[in-house]
DNA sequence: CATGAACTAACGGACGTTCGTTATCATGTG
DNA sequence: CACATGATAACGAACGTCCGTTAGTTCATG
């Protein structure tokens, strides 16, 4: 996925590990044992770079979600006209999304347990500058629509069917190929580039 | 919300307590001694009612999820033409969403940790009725389009604004009447009914 | 008197964290 | 070049706390 530096310091290493196991299992699910067992090196080791469990957690999100929040805003602000900078939005924002699974259960993770200063921190250090790229695409697309009520739905299109592929499996009329990314984003572009045709 | 029995056993009034700690918290996030407490109990005592911590969890969910399942499927199967059915089922899954937080916490977090067979477990005790409903709408609002994905996008598009809403207070271009239940499903509905209008 | 549900007390283990020590290594000095 | 120095980061061990759970006991109710 990402290119290891060849020489990585510890402190990436630990939280190159740390990113996936906070992501699969939480803040409270994984223990610093855990961490330090997965990285190969002792518990207290950890300490040498962090100062505590949050301040490790608060620094494999920054690093997790590094460099995603310039990726986002950069495909919504490309040129061209509207309904091609939605398709190009859709398509990069749903590719996105399935090769790091790790920044949307993080994401998911936040919304549902982070404390107010996490969700502050994650909001204007992260979301402000895609979320404003994006509501400046949605008032381009429909300008009698809310442009914020707009970029979540467009938003929300796309990362529910993510979300909810652990239980539609269980669910009839499910088919395999409704997991794929490409599939989600023709369906998505479809559903919105009728929503918001020109009248 | 749900009209309490007069004569509640312990077992009801330790479910009722457990489901917004759980829904608020998560599995790990609340201690047996905890739940105890809420109820007024010694946390040794919850063991006359339930033989492990998991099986408090597994009967909070199925306490929680009750008649939820009937409720949503009940307005997607009701009479009339299709556009009516999906503003009713809207409107009807806006306002259970927003009267029942724990309901929706619980479910999303189900979506992030859920084990395969609570999953299933869900998924067919719960969901699968009414998603078969929603299904059935969506092949009948539109015959061309997947009804399992539009399924999916319907409910994404409703739950996505209440997911977002702890982080949106941070975003740009917010107003306070995007996260009232009314407002959100008129964005929903007028989204879905330009996109799902017969051509 | 039998039964079920409450209590007090405790066990064993996992957790975050701290402590004191050791090993490695670049650097400055004789 | 040889060697002391200081910083960095690793280590093993332990502390105190909280956790899920169990055991044994009391007590009210039928």
């Amino acid at each position: 996925m990402s290119i290891p530096a060849p020489s990585s310091t510890t402190k990436d290493r630990i939280l190159e590990v740390a990113v996936p196991l906070f992501a699969s299992a939480g803040f409270d699910g994984v223990s610093m044992r855990a961490i330090a067992t997965a990285v190969g090196i002792q518990p207290a080791s950890l300490y040498n770079h962090f100062p505590d469990k949050q301040a490790l957690y608060l620094n494999a999100m920054a690093y997790a979600f590094a460099d995603k929040a310039r990726g986002i805003s950069e495909t919504a602000r490309a040129p061209g006209s509207p309904e091609a900078r939605l398709h190009r939005f859709i398509d990069r924002f749903t590719a996105l999304m399935a090769e790091d699974p790790d920044f949307r259960r993080l994401l998911q993770r936040e919304l549902l347990d982070g404390d107010e200063n996490r969700l502050r921190l994650v909001a204007q250090q992260v979301f402000r500058e895609p979320f404003g790229a994006i509501s400046a695409l949605a008032q381009d697309l429909d300008p009698e629509c809310d442009p914020h009520m707009l970029a979540i739905s467009m938003a929300g299109l796309v990362l529910f069917h993510f979300e909810t592929a652990p239980v539609r499996r269980f669910l009839p009329g499910m088919r395999v190929e409704q997991d794929s990314p490409s599939v989600i984003a023709e369906h998505v572009k479809r559903l919105l580039s009728r929503a918001l045709a020109r009248v």
